[in-house]
DNA sequence: ATCGGCAATGCTGTCTGACAGCATGAATTT
DNA sequence: AAATTCATGCTGTCAGACAGCATTGCCGAT
């Protein structure tokens, strides 16, 4: 189910989950005995307690102690590493949530000029797919149709959740269970279906063919990485 | 008068500035060789990768190595001032986004625990609204929904940013065309089916359900505007 | 009794040494 | 030449130890 989770991933998570039932300021317990809490070594502590210092969440003192910082009220949504397979399937639905809006929204207002660029995007991306992984292609394709929903803030934050995702998905090992051939088709049938809903300026359509294009990639990332 | 920095701050320093002048992707030199160029230990190292890692700086692959990610975008979206109505109409999309997903997950995911909190939340709402505006009540209804989806990222974000547009329109509901007594009962009317749809775990209606809430609400935000 | 200093204790920061397990490239075999 | 095995390098993790800062609480001086 969940492949392996790192031990200092497994520290962070417990270790955030403790801060969500303690007031604002509280001091947390000795790294040695969260060690002891959670089975795992200081090492794994502290390497999860660097990350929520990093992330505002936490402060350390030396000599003192470490202290929950709750008020950090950082006036932006950070896109913190992803260091489980768990943290990417939460990702993936925030992406899915912004994505398949920015496909309704495309489809009610696009131009014909938006509809033009959105299906050169298409074209390009399915001529790259001859050659390579057509990735870049993929991630154009889908820049275009959110230029389409005429929304600065919401393509502007989709796209910069899509280009995190991606990145992890670029370090880690690209093996996937498709050939290049079935890829190719499965694209071209689901973009196909979008670019087609968007044409028809069907809203409710483009929204449902952009949420079974998102879960069916999910279910191949997914089923790549039980591998 | 030099505040003696900590020996993981002199090697976070010095590993950006190797990060600097080297290429995007490219592979940095193993912990032990970086701990020997600046005479630190390896501990002091991972502290200092540690961070970069959680700023996005960084990517570490188990047996493979630590490697630059100069392109990482290290936050989602930054929440500007809103300082039109056309942004604001436009933050209310991406909230629509996201909370219509959180509805949905909600539905699918909800404990019993988890119903018992939201109904809870729904008649404290109900309540405060009988003597006041009831808006931080009303944040936490959608807070108490948000916790049932289970995935903290997406609440996480969509709190951020719902507390961001109330802190725009906090006047617009003192200035409503609508009585109390009519704000009451749509908010009774429309939080009850979103509640009703949770209970059911059906996760279209509680997004249908939840759209229509948030669409109602902006339109009776526009029309106070225009007044 | 109050206040100032002082020792004891607890905690984080850092160091050292070691090992497991994954990834990669080289050597080897077919 | 291709496939397989193997050797090596690197990160992740563990254990134990010590330095130095903060806080607590005791003790003595006034």
């Amino acid at each position: 189910m969940d492949a392996e989770e790192s031990r200092s991933a497994i520290a962070y998570r417990q270790i955030a989950g403790y801060i969500d039932n303690v007031a604002d300021g509280a001091r947390l317990p000795p790294e040695a005995d969260f060690a002891e809490m959670f089975g795992l070594s200081r090492a794994s502590i502290r390497e999860a307690l660097a990350r929520l210092r990093a992330e505002g969440i936490v402060r350390s003192r030396k000599g003192s102690g470490t202290f929950a910082m709750r008020s950090g009220a950082p006036e932006m949504v950070r896109l913190s590493a992803i260091s489980s397979v768990r943290e990417l399937a939460q990702w993936h639905e925030v992406r899915l949530a912004l994505e398949s809006e920015v496909a309704a929204l495309a489809a009610d207002r696009r131009t014909d000029e938006d509809l033009a660029r959105l299906e050169a995007a298409q074209e390009a991306l399915l001529a790259s797919l001859l050659t390579g992984r057509g990735e870049r292609e993929d991630v154009a394709f889908h820049a275009a149709l959110a230029v389409c929903a005429h929304n600065p803030k919401l393509s502007d934050a989709l796209g910069r959740l899509t280009s995190h995702i991606f990145s992890w998905g670029n370090l880690s090992a690209q093996r996937s269970v498709l050939t290049m051939a079935e890829r190719r088709e499965l694209i071209a049938l689901e973009h196909g279906a979008i670019v087609a809903a968007v044409a028809a300026r069907d809203g409710d359509r483009a929204r449902a063919e952009m949420r079974r294009h998102l879960l069916a990639g999910r279910t191949r990332v997914l089923s790549d990485l039980q591998m």
